[in-house]
RNA sequence: GCGCCUGUAGCUCAGCUGGAUAGAGCGCUGCCCUCCGAAGGCAGAGGCCGGGGGUUCGAAUCCCUUCGGGCGCGCCA
């Protein structure tokens, strides 16, 4: 083995492909000098022939130099060859085709960052603490009623882009707000108003502006089992901070139970209520007023936000001095924005319109490129087939609580990730339910619990040889060196999905772990007879295990030992 | 009318900053358990990437246009 290539991390697959680089454009300096400033970029080949990576970097030079792609791509991997053959070591497949550089990295490379992968244990995938405050706002409801299934989507979004943001270092604060300020509270106080009539008058009408769904009756019969008929004769303006009240916390609570179970936290629940009681909402209007960004008419105050890109400008303040939905928001902006070196808001699809206003609010305060707003497209229930119709005021409602309940936390988790945020989302009920291999989400658990297993056959010395395992060289079979070239992936792809915002592709990656698995334990016997090859195949379960139940934390599911 | 999202295999969807013969699951047709869990693996059939233009070495991806679906355009929250 050559002297050079045998000093730890150089094996390293980053290190390789830097290393790489760094010789492609000495050899696109020789051929072609000047052209070497340009970058180098790695890419995954379409199909596992062309190996392990790709690089496009002869394309552009050909134009440059008015010579085609593969006699470029040809020219600079010879040169390559003649002057960095230390380098082309690290490499068991180097080839020019179709004008692509292709790579296969020496099974030595994968060996080290198998290696790398077993000393950082659980911790495989997770980078330091980096410093920075991320605020993520998420699931956000009217307290009027139970969650529904958009909800399930958000919060599942949310909590899975909180935790890899955690995951990956960030300082991270989630946040909720309640929407319990405006005419919509009265709205609830009166129908749970009669609700509680109804216990002793069934023929009491609900009244013509109402939530007309029976979620209200529970929380009116533990009115009437604590005060009777107290509130009966009474006249509106008696019982009506009371049922609004006694409403809003009730649905809150309900609210807050369901994320629980669901796996969902928030660091804090924010009242809107409360923003206005704190003086906040006035503070903040009185800044853009200071900023020269408000101006009255017809007795209202508007916020000037046609001066960052919105289409019209918005009432903050209305006529009869009462402030706007905008104007809390503005404040609660305000707030998150001066605490966080970014605020991510992921909002229902009902709330397009509103995006321009929020990046229109942080502009005009001051902070331009510090908010990104999310939109989770719809969720059509299907059952049997059928698409499932739901209507908040026709009272025809199937809370997210009933779903679960039905489905499981664990398929719910995975299924309201699995698409990318941006596509409406047709949620299959009957499938999610299934426990079957039509199902995702056990396929992948599968690939868990059957590692489990093997743990359970494998020799204790065995398992704890595993750990620090000093045989890895044994694995040279194709689906062992895919397994860990897949594992690899984990951290950058991690990383990809917060830039992105792409949580499904969470749940893709963690179907491809599991095949990539099912392959290996097919075409592999791991508990074989030489003990070095078995020792380095459980180390390889090891590691794949720990980034099964990795991804399956992130995303919310539970990673068991038997099924 | 204006704005945002969306249209890819029979169905549900991937396709990351434009890159090679467009992928996966389900369904369909075969095959593989004397062997660590068959909730698994292997193979096959199935696509003018909604239509039409353009940009360039190269387009599912970028631009224009057109058609279909969803959602927004309040002194509601």
């Amino acid at each position: 083995m050559n002297p050079t290539i045998t000093e730890g991390s150089s094996f390293l697959p980053r290190a390789a492909l830097d290393r790489f680089a760094d010789a492609l454009r000495r050899a696109m300096s020789a051929l072609y000098p000047g052209s070497e400033t340009s970058a180098v970029d790695f890419e995954a080949p379409r199909r596992p022939e062309f190996g392990d990576f790709a690089t496009n970097a002869a394309f552009a030079l050909a134009k440059r130099v008015r010579t085609a792609p593969q006699a470029v791509a040809t020219a600079l991997l010879a040169e390559l060859r003649k002057n960095d053959a230390q380098t082309c070591r690290l490499f068991s497949q180097l080839e020019a085709t179709a004008g692509f550089l292709n790579l296969r990295l020496a099974p030595e490379c994968w060996h080290a960052a198998l290696a790398g992968m077993l000393s950082d244990g659980t911790q495989f995938g997770s980078a330091r603490e980096n410093g920075s405050r991320i605020s993520l706002e998420f699931g956000s409801a009217n307290p009027t009623g139970p969650l529904v299934v958009v909800q399930g989507r958000t919060t599942s979004i949310g909590q899975t882009l909180a935790d890899i943001f955690r995951f990956r270092g960030y300082g991270v604060f989630t946040e909720w707000i309640i929407n319990d300020a405006g005419a919509q509270m009265e709205t609830l106080a009166r129908s749970l108003f009669a609700r509680y009539r109804q216990i002793f008058d069934s023929d009491f009408p609900l009244p013509a502006e109402s939530y007309p769904g029976e979620y209200l009756i529970p929380i009116a019969q533990r009115i009437e089992s604590k005060d009777g008929r107290k509130w009966v004769s009474l006249a509106e303006s008696e019982w009506l901070p009371y049922f609004t009240k006694y409403g809003r916390d009730g649905i809150v609570a309900e609210q807050k139970q369901v994320c629980r179970r669901f796996g969902v936290h928030f660091d804090l629940w924010q009242s809107e209520k409360e923003l206005h009681a704190s003086g906040k909402v006035k503070e903040t209007v009185a800044l853009l007023t200071e900023k020269g960004l408000t101006y009255e008419q017809e007795n209202a105050l508007y916020f000037k936000a046609t001066q960052f890109a919105d289409d019209k400008d918005r009432v903050i303040i209305r006529s009869d001095g009462r402030p706007t939905y905008l104007a809390q928001d503005i404040a609660y902006h305000y707030d998150k924005l001066q605490r966080s070196d970014r605020v991510i808001d992921i909002l229902g699809p009902d709330h397009h319109g509103y995006i321009d206003r929020l990046q229109g609010i942080a502009a005009a305060l001051g902070f331009p490129d510090r908010l990104d707003v999310l939109i989770a497209q719809q969720v059509t229930l299907l059952h049997a087939d059928e698409v499932v119709s739901m209507s908040k005021r026709a009272g025809a409602i199937i809370p997210l609580d009933e779903i679960i309940d039905e489905v499981g936390v664990d398929a719910a988790r995975f299924f309201f990730i699995m698409l990318a945020p941006g596509s409406p989302l047709k949620f299959d009920v009957d499938l999610a339910k299934e426990q079957s291999n039509d199902n995702p989400v056990y396929y992948v658990q599968y690939g868990h619990a059957r590692i489990a297993s093997v743990f359970r056959n494998a020799l204790p010395d065995d398992v704890r040889e595993a750990a620090t395992a000093k045989t890895l060289q044994n694995l040279t079979h194709a689906a062992e060196l895919a397994l860990i070239g897949r594992l690899w992936e984990l951290p950058s792809l991690l990383d990809n999905i917060l830039a992105q915002f792409a949580p499904h592709r969470l749940a893709h990656y963690a179907r491809d772990v599991a095949s990539d698995f099912h392959q290996f334990y097919s075409e592999c016997k791991i508990l074989t007879e030489e003990r070095d090859l078995r020792v380095a195949r459980l180390a390889l379960c090891l590691a794949t295990r720990s980034v099964l139940a990795t991804v399956l934390r992130l995303a919310g599911v539970s990673a068991p030992e038997t099924m």
